[in-house]
Order: C-alpha cells, then sequence, then structure tokens
DNA sequence: AATAAATAGTACCGGTCGGTACAAAATAAA
DNA sequence: TTTATTTTGTACCGACCGGTACTATTTATT
C-alpha cells in the first residue's frame, strides 16, 4: 500500500512534515497571498521537488486543508460525536473559541479566512472551501435533525435554521480572532452563545 | 472649497462615478485579488489618471471603504441611532441582513472580507480594516453601555461581551451570505439571534 | 495667437507570479 | 560496474504585478 518508491533517489524529506509547514503559511496568508517562494522557503524544499510530490499550488492547498480539517480543526468532529444537543454545542463553541485563538498557530479558521475573496484564477479554490463549509454545516443540520427526532431538542426553530445560526456564531468567532480577541474574550462570547441557544434547558 | 482645477485640461471622468465603480471590483474580489487592469477597466480610465486621482491602490482602497461606509454599509449608523436597544439590536440583525444578501451588490460585508488574509505587501490594509471593526464594535459597546445604564437593557453581561457578542453575529452573517445563502433565510438566522439576544425583554 | 496648466494615452520599468526544462546527483537493480 | 529510475538544484519561461516617464491633447489665461 505504501507507494514509497524502492527504486531511483529517495526524497530528503518528509511529505507529511513539510504539508505541516505549508500550513502555516496557507493558514497565515491565504490561498492567493501564499507564494511559491513562500512555500519552499517554509517547507524547505525546491519547487520541482514541490510539484512532482503534490502536483501544483491549488492541488497543494487542497491537500493542506485535508490535514487542517483533521488536525487543528479536529474539535469539529469530536464535538458531533458528543451524545446530548447540550454537550454537543458546548462542544463545538469551546472547540472553536480555543482553536481560533490558540497562539501557537494563526488566528482564526483556515477554511473560512484562507479564500473568501481573490482574482479569478482562484475561483475553484474559493468554491472549494465553500463547499467544504456547507459540508460541514449540513452535518450540523444532520445532528440537529437526530437531536429534535429523539427529543434531545426541543425547539420550534428547523434543523436547518439551528445549524445556520451556530455556524454563523462559530464563523464570526473566526472574524474575532483575526481581529485580535482574547482566549478569555472569545471564550465569555461562546458562553453567552451557549446560554441563549435556543432548545437547550438552561441551567 | 472646491477644489476642481479652473485651468488645464478637464478630467474626463466623475471622480464619485469611478470610485462607485472601484468599490464593486474591490467589493467582489478583495484588496489582493483585484488588479490594476481590474480597477481600470472597471473604472473606465488609465493608470496616470488613478494614480494622480487616487494616490495608488492602496490610497484607493481606503477611500473605496469610506465609500463603502457611508452607502451600502449604512444600515451601521442608522441603527445605531434607534432609541431603544431592542430596536436597535434588530435594525443591526434586519440591516445585516439585507444588506448582505443585496444582489445588486456583491455578497456579505467588504470591511471584514476584503483583506482577511494576504501576503505582507498588505500587511497595512489588513490592520486598517481591523482597526474598523474595532471602531465598529466600540460603537456598539458605547451604546450598549448607554442602555445599560438608563435600564434599557437588563442583562448582567458587560456592554464589552454584548458588543463582541453582537458583532460576531454580523460577521458570522457575512461568511453565510459569501457562502450564498439566500435573504430570506439569512433573516430567519437574524429573527433567532434577535430573539435569543440577553437583556432585551421577550415578546 | 501665444502661454501655462492640467489631464489622457502609450509605452515602458524592475520585480514577482506560477510553472517547467534540463542536467547533476543519489539510489536500487542487473 | 553498468543501467534504470527518481529526486535534486539551477536557471529559465511568458505573463502579470504595481507604478511611472513622457508626449500629445485639451482647456483657461494672457
Amino acid at each position: 500500500m505504501s507507494k514509497s518508491s524502492c527504486v531511483g533517489r529517495p526524497k530528503s524529506f518528509d511529505v507529511d512534515d513539510v504539508l505541516e509547514k505549508a500550513l502555516a503559511v496557507f493558514w497565515a496568508k491565504g490561498y492567493e497571498g501564499t507564494s511559491l517562494t513562500d512555500l519552499t522557503q517554509a517547507m524547505g524544499i525546491n519547487k520541482p521537488s514541490l510539484y512532482s510530490t503534490f502536483g501544483n499550488k491549488e492541488e497543494l492547498f487542497i491537500k493542506v486543508v485535508d490535514l487542517y480539517e483533521q488536525r487543528p480543526c479536529g474539535f469539529f468532529r469530536a464535538a458531533l460525536a458528543e451524545t446530548t444537543a447540550k454537550t454537543m454545542v458546548a462542544a463545538m463553541l469551546n472547540g472553536a473559541a480555543q482553536s481560533f485563538t490558540d497562539h501557537s498557530n494563526p488566528q482564526g479558521c483556515m477554511i473560512i479566512q484562507s479564500a473568501l475573496t481573490g482574482s479569478d484564477a482562484s475561483e475553484s479554490v474559493k468554491q472549494a472551501l465553500i463547499n467544504r463549509r456547507l459540508e460541514h454545516q449540513n452535518d450540523l443540520k444532520k445532528r440537529f435533525e437526530a437531536a429534535l427526532q429523539q427529543g434531545d431538542l426541543t425547539t420550534d426553530y428547523s434543523a436547518d435554521v439551528l445549524a445556520q445560526y451556530l455556524a454563523t456564531i462559530i464563523q464570526g468567532m473566526t472574524i474575532q480572532a483575526t481581529n485580535g480577541i482574547t482566549a478569555a474574550e472569545l471564550q465569555c462570547v461562546a458562553d453567552l452563545a451557549l446560554s441563549h441557544f435556543p432548545g437547550l434547558e438552561r441551567n
């Protein structure tokens, strides 16, 4: 299954390792704001190596987004797996507050901020990120549907609106993070949002 | 007071008119995603005219942001002037929902999305937009402080947190708009946010 | 009609963009 | 040790980037 080549000159770098370096750059500067020079310098490889390994800039970016969803943005899937609607929403908001203001990384959510606008040349990348956001929002919707059905959540709002509302708050938190809000302040916002979220019994 | 020159060849274009054209481009493509070719084509002028009239790309962008705040984003100041906290928050959320999904313009808020990330060269523009957002958030804070003081708003949350929370929702609504949410759907989100906003008596 | 002032248009500047051709170097297989 | 295969590093590609020098043109003033 390993596609490691058994013949020829071996790679002088670890693929996963340099992907992580590329993630840091794309996350901080966005898709179009990142140049190939930025990438090759951060990754410690030269352009032909980058192209032979990852295809081109856009394909590299998509691979980086996959990595981002698995690791720094991992709180999302973990939160989805929470057993109750309340703990799910809480894990979403707390995870976002913590992840978006983690100073060991760029601030905010990469999927939201790295290609919000751009030239026509990056239209496909913009659309790819929109699709990711809509997929995640659909995950929320399905989770809310299940919660409504099993009586875990009591409200007249549809799962659709609840998902859009929660997504809105999380996406707004990313802007707050890029504005430089502190982790504590963003946690206060998350707490407020949780305690006023519809359908979850007050405590 | 008019700085219209009384001697020499007259301008062949109206300054406010071409600023409007520049606004449409920057709004849709962002600061770095917009090239001078995009601008001169949309504005119908050539580069030397652009530079002699507006300085350079960055100065033109700032002038465009000023224009944006006065016109398409004018709901903000109008909402601030509302007499009660409840009508103020309602006007903010409704105005955002309507403005961000108005199909006669690009979707979303220009100040939020046109320079969220970018190369080092656009650092000053990024910071300028962050400052605008923080100024607007401070406007909200002062409005909430006044409402809390005059008993118009009853909650234990500080004006700071309330302002951050409302800003978060509005900023999230811009992402929803770029995702392609419909005006009706975004209005539902705004309605939900309003009816669950802390301190405003339920109706 | 001559002059001065301001704009319009063309053509160009160095630098950087994403992407690649090509040859040297490093490995495994024969 | 030769051969085949893969990666490396350098040097380069055309296109476009933001910005400008220079000239022609259009106006008001003298």
